[in-house]
DNA sequence: CCAAAAGTGTTTGCTCTACACCCATGG
DNA sequence: CCATGGGTGTAGAGCAAACACTTTTGG
C-alpha cells in the first residue's frame, strides 16, 4: 500500500542508459567520461536525475537525447538498483534502461551542463566504469542477447531499410555466432515480423533485396514452454 | 552518468509487493484496505517508503514481513513505476516486486502503524484497486504466467515436501489449462529440479510419494530461441 | 473387493538442423 | 566472362504431444 505522509528522507533518483548499437561490424555501447568525483575521469553510464514532472521513460528518453541528439529509438527498462552504498555521495537509486540505436546515426553531443567526453566502446572492450555501471552493463547484455533469441528486436540497430544478411550480420555480431543462411532466412521470413520493399541495393554481386520492419507485426512470439 | 550534485526535488520511492500465494485451489493475492485518504477504504497492494539504510529488496522484504509475518519466499523485482501522476498526492516512484508465498502458512498482521485490513483476493476476483495498483497486478500475472513457463519457480508456491499431482495442480491453477500427467511428469523429473524423498502421504487411494525441490539446482532452463 | 488416486511407455507427427548449388549484377 | 555476394529446398534426426491401463492403499 502506498503510504500516507511523506516526512522520510529521500532518496536520490536518477536514470542511468545502456545505449547499443553497431559500428565497425561489433556491438558497442555509449560511455561518457565523468569530469568530478568520485570516479574523477572514470567511464560511466550516460544519465541524470528524473525531474519532478516527467516519467522515467520521459527521463531517459530526454537524456538519451542530450547524449546523442538521438529521438527515436528501442527503449526499455531494465532493472532498478538501489544498493545504499552504491554512490559514495549518498542514497541514489537508479532505474536503469536500455536503448538501441541505428548503425548509421552518426552521434552530436549537444552542449550540456557537463562538457564531458563521450564514447563508444566495443562491449568485449570495455573501461572500468564508475559506480555499479559494470553490472548494469553486463545484466543489459545479457538481458540484449536474450530478448534476440525470443523477440525480434535486432531490426532496431539497422537502418530503415536492410537486406537480410545485413541482418543475419547483426544477429551474428550480438550472438557471437554464425548462424546458417537459409535457416535464419526462413524462420525470420515465417515469423512475419519484416517485409519486403521493392526496392534492392546494388554493391559488388547479386543486388539484395531490401526488406523494411512492419509496425504491425507482433515483435515478441510466445516462446515454447519448457515447464511443465 | 550519476549526477554531480543532489539540489534537485527528490520524488519519493516506495516498494509495493504482489505477494501470490494458492488457497482454495485459486491464485490469490494479498490486499491492504486503504485507512484513509486518497483512495479511503480501497484496496492496495501492500507496501510502503523505502528506507535510506536498506536496498530495494530489503525493503520489500520488510514490508512482506510486515504484512504477513513471513520471512522466506520467493522475492523478485517486476517493474519501477514512476507516472507523475500516479498518486494525487504528490510525486511518487514506487519499485513493484512480486513474492511467492506457500500454500500452507497462515498469515498474522504484525500490528503495524496502520491497523487497516488485509485479505486475499482471487486473481480472478479482484476488487477496485487504488493508485495504478490494478495495472501492476496485472503485469505481475503476467509475468509469473510466462515464468512459471520456463523457469520452475511454482514449488516456491508448495510446502517443502509435495506430491507430483500438488505440483501438477498448482500449475493448471496458474497457467488456466489441464496438463498430462504423464508429460508432466517426465519434463519436470528430466528438468533435475525436484528430487523424490523416501516419504509418503496416504489418503484416499494410493499413497503418493512426497518430492521435495533441490536447492542446488538450476531452476531456470535456456528457453529454445525463436529468432532466428 | 471396491473405490480412489498414483504411477508408468510407446507411437506419431512435427519441427529443427545440416547441407550445396544456381542466380544476378558490375567490372 | 568472371568474381562476388544473393538467393533457394530437402532429407534425416530429435523432440513434443497424444493416449490407457496397472498398482497400491483404505474402507
Amino acid at each position: 500500500m502506498t503510504p500516507y505522509t511523506y516526512d522520510y528522507p529521500r532518496p536520490a533518483l536518477t536514470v542511468d542508459i545502456v545505449i547499443f548499437t553497431l559500428r565497425d561490424n561489433c556491438l558497442q555501447a555509449l560511455l561518457i567520461k565523468r569530469g568530478s568525483e568520485p570516479y574523477k575521469d572514470m567511464w560511466a553510464l550516460p544519465g541524470g536525475f528524473v525531474r519532478m514532472d516527467e516519467t522515467l521513460e520521459e527521463a531517459a528518453c530526454r537524456e538519451m537525447q542530450e547524449e546523442t541528439g538521438l529521438k527515436q529509438a528501442y527503449l526499455e527498462q531494465l532493472y532498478t538498483y538501489g544498493n545504499p552504498q552504491r554512490d559514495p555521495r549518498g542514497r541514489v537509486v537508479t532505474v536503469a534502461y536500455f536503448a538501441l540505436i541505428q548503425a548509421d546515426v552518426d552521434i552530436r553531443r549537444e552542449g550540456g551542463t557537463d562538457v564531458s567526453q563521450a564514447g563508444w566502446f566495443p562491449i568485449g572492450y570495455l573501461p572500468p566504469l564508475a559506480f555499479d555501471h559494470a553490472e548494469i552493463l553486463t545484466y543489459a547484455i545479457r538481458r540484449l542477447r536474450y530478448k534476440l533469441e525470443y523477440s525480434a528486436v535486432g531490426f532496431q540497430l539497422l537502418p530503415d531499410q536492410f537486406t537480410l544478411s545485413e541482418l543475419q550480420f547483426t544477429y551474428e555480431i550480438i550472438l557471437g555466432e554464425k548462424l546458417d543462411k537459409r535457416n535464419f532466412r526462413r524462420r525470420i521470413l515465417e515469423a512475419g515480423v519484416i517485409e519486403p520493399t521493392s526496392d534492392v541495393r546494388s554493391g559488388e554481386g547479386r543486388p539484395a533485396r531490401l526488406y523494411r520492419y512492419r509496425p504491425d507485426a507482433i515483435a515478441e512470439a510466445k516462446a515454447r514452454r519448457l515447464f511443465p
